[in-house]
RNA sequence: GGUCCCAUAGCUCAGCUGGAUAGAGCACAGGUUUUCUAAACCUGCGGCCCUUGGUUCGAAUCCAAGUGGGACUACCA
């Protein structure tokens, strides 16, 4: 790999050193604004006291010494203390006729240091159809975890699936109740979506018995305690809990039916798991961990039998980790399931959590625990957290019924997908197939490029009434760019010879290479930072640029054979570095559309 | 009350490890196709980068305080 910045660096290191005494060890080189003619900068302002120089003059005499020492630079220019910096062309060239051809493009080949790192996402409840919450961590999570691979790590991708608990039991009980015997195959609906009715089914009907009671008189507090709707549903808990073979029965049922439903839905989104949790087989894991805990005196009794961890020293507060009747809350699981993989999986060095971040204080706490406890593995524990996202007037409720059902957004963009695509009147010969292929290739395009395009930390809004653009800054444009390469590329049905250079470079031509040359290093800080934004809008200036290349310059009418053939090896290599950067988005791109 | 996150164009977002005149897309007004895919390209319009202080040769970017918005602060999951 070519380094034309560390190249640089050290050039100036030493030029600073000779001519000024000056001794650094990093000096900060950045990419030349297009708006002036170079390839890097150096700012010389930070050194204008110690070299006691005059910024223009600091910089001319940098430049003069660097033009002499390092054979690459071959021009200069000083603009009010900005030293810009022309690299040989040939430099570009060399770099250029590495990449001919090469398919992973960006991507590091699996590293002798490379990290097992799991990577946890989706992680639905069983109670209710995925929304658009979901989709957000799917998608991030997904594409997280082709980032990591693209980086040279082994990446074990982990759902871990809320399959009891209170919430699951509404709906058990709802269903029961009103459900006259309803299944999917039944009622023609999705098996998730139909659990989901009746756990709204369930809050429906607890409001409705709390509103008689807070009319008889009772608080609201009162009413909630005694409603027989809710008391029952505790007690179906417990009795799931102590395996009831009525209860457990249902359940199954119930959770088969979520599982084919959610099935489809992952299918469609194109997201996988390596391995699947459920947490019915977890929730009573932790609770050694909080006697191993309390021998180390990490832990400690309180007057009323529960157990606990002081962190105020740490600016967080006391948490419960064991209930006084001895039961586990929710970090007592998550502290024994955490070990329970490190145990498992031996060469684990890493383990990320993709989850949203209103659950921030929990994984700091969980955290701090596991590295009290001693697990030196702790600080490789990480929190992948990202935003809510929110409609116009707010935040989703499922409850409420305010949330967008995440098959209904699919099915509605790819109905889009296919008006756009049949208005513009271009697949006139796609069979059946692959016009199906097409709109959902486009549709998921533009929905996951919409989303993995925003920085994961922020949250993000959406607007149902305003339906995703396929326009602009959108993922069917940055496929529509694909497409058009292969297009070209299909026209020209020749052989493209590798090292036919032409004399000199159109401007954009220089800039593509530019830009393909930046892949890799943001692929790498994508990694590092674990955002796919990173890659989306970087793609999107790529795409950009080539579409200005393709306005500007001729390809396949280029009468000079030397150029012609350069300009294919760069549309070549555009649509290589297109896919690539996508495919680490979870996007398809098509070859026509 | 405490902790954490966010604030950039009418809207949705980049830029934030300090550097040149703060960028895109959408929307709005216009233009480009006998020529490789017009889901494209070009032009115009649009900004007290929330406020005030501080650090610095230099601040949208770093620090502090304030304002506004959100989340969390369960013997819920």
């Amino acid at each position: 790999m070519y380094q034309a910045q560390e190249l640089i660096q050290q050039a100036l290191i030493k030029a600073l050193h000779q001519l000024y005494q000056i001794t650094v060890t990093q000096v900060a080189v950045q990419k030349t604004r297009p708006e002036f003619e170079g390839d890097f900068t150096v700012v010389t302002f930070q050194f204008v006291k110690a070299a006691k120089k005059s910024p223009d003059v600091l910089a001319q005499e940098l430049g003069d010494y660097l033009i002499q020492h390092e054979n690459q630079i071959v021009k200069f220019n000083v603009i009010k203390g900005y030293l810009n910096l022309v690299l040989n062309q040939d430099f570009w060239f060399s770099y250029f006729s590495g990449t001919q051809n090469n398919q992973t493009i960006g991507y590091r080949s699996k590293r002798s240091d490379a990290h097992q790192i799991m990577l946890e996402y989706s992680s639905p409840n069983t109670n209710k159809p995925l929304h658009l919450g979901h989709l957000r961590n799917n998608l991030l999570g997904y594409s997280v975890a082709e980032i990591l691979k693209a980086n040279g790590h082994e990446v074990i991708k982990t759902n871990i699936v809320n399959d009891r608990g209170i919430h699951i039991c509404k709906s058990m009980l709802a269903w029961q109740k009103f459900g006259n015997g309803e299944t999917p195959a039944s009622s023609g609906m999705k098996g998730d979506h139909l659990v989901g009715k009746y756990y709204v089914a369930f809050d429906k009907a607890y409001k409705k018995e709390i509103e008689l009671l807070v009319n008889e008189g009772y608080s609201k507090e009162e009413a909630e305690k005694k409603s027989p709707l809710m008391l029952e549903c505790q007690q179906m808990l417990r009795d799931w809990e102590d395996g009831k073979e009525a209860v457990v029965s249902l359940w199954k049922t119930m959770n088969a039916w979520v599982y084919e439903g959610f099935d489809k839905t992952y299918k469609t989104l194109g997201v996988d798991f390596d391995k699947i949790y459920y947490e019915s087989n977890t929730y009573l894991l932790g609770k050694e961990v909080v006697e191993e805990g309390l021998s180390k005196k990490v832990f400690y009794k309180k007057e009323n039998n529960s157990i606990a961890i002081d962190l105020s020293s740490e600016g967080l507060d006391e948490k419960v980790v064991l209930r006084s009747d001895g039961t586990s809350v929710y970090i007592t699981q998550d502290l024994g399931t955490a070990i329970e993989r490190f145990k498992a999986y031996p060469k684990l060095k890493q383990l990320i959590y993709t989850v949203g971040n209103e659950q921030d204080y929990h994984f700091k706490v969980l955290f701090k625990i596991l590295d009290k406890l001693g697990y030196d593995w702790a600080k490789e524990c990480y929190h992948l957290s990202y935003g809510m996202v929110e409609l116009p007037e707010g935040k989703m409720k499922s409850r409420e019924g305010t949330v967008v059902d995440a098959d209904e957004l699919l099915q509605e963009m790819f109905e889009t997908a296919r008006a756009t695509t049949n208005e513009l009147g271009k697949v006139d010969n796609f069979s059946e197939e692959e016009l199906n292929k097409l709109y959902s290739m486009v549709s998921l395009g533009a929905l996951k490029y919409f989303i993995l395009k925003v920085d994961p930390k922020k949250k993000m809004l959406f607007d149902p009434k305003e339906s995703i653009d396929f326009n602009g800054h959108t993922g069917p444009f940055i496929q529509y760019t694909h497409a058009r390469i292969q297009s070209v590329l299909r026209r020209a049905n020749q052989d493209i010879k590798n090292n036919h250079w032409p004399q000199t470079l159109h401007p954009l031509e220089l800039e593509l290479i530019k830009s393909i040359y930046d892949f890799e290093s943001v692929v790498k800080d994508a990694g590092d930072t674990f955002n796919p934004a990173l890659i989306a809008n970087y793609i999107y200036e790529l795409a950009k640029l080539f579409n200005r290349f393709y306005h500007d310059c001729s390809i396949l009418k280029t009468e000079d054979e030397t150029v012609k053939n350069f300009r294919l090896n760069l549309c070549r290599t555009c649509a290589q570095v297109i896919s690539n950067a996508m495919h680490l988005l979870g996007i398809q791109v098509p070859e026509r559309m």
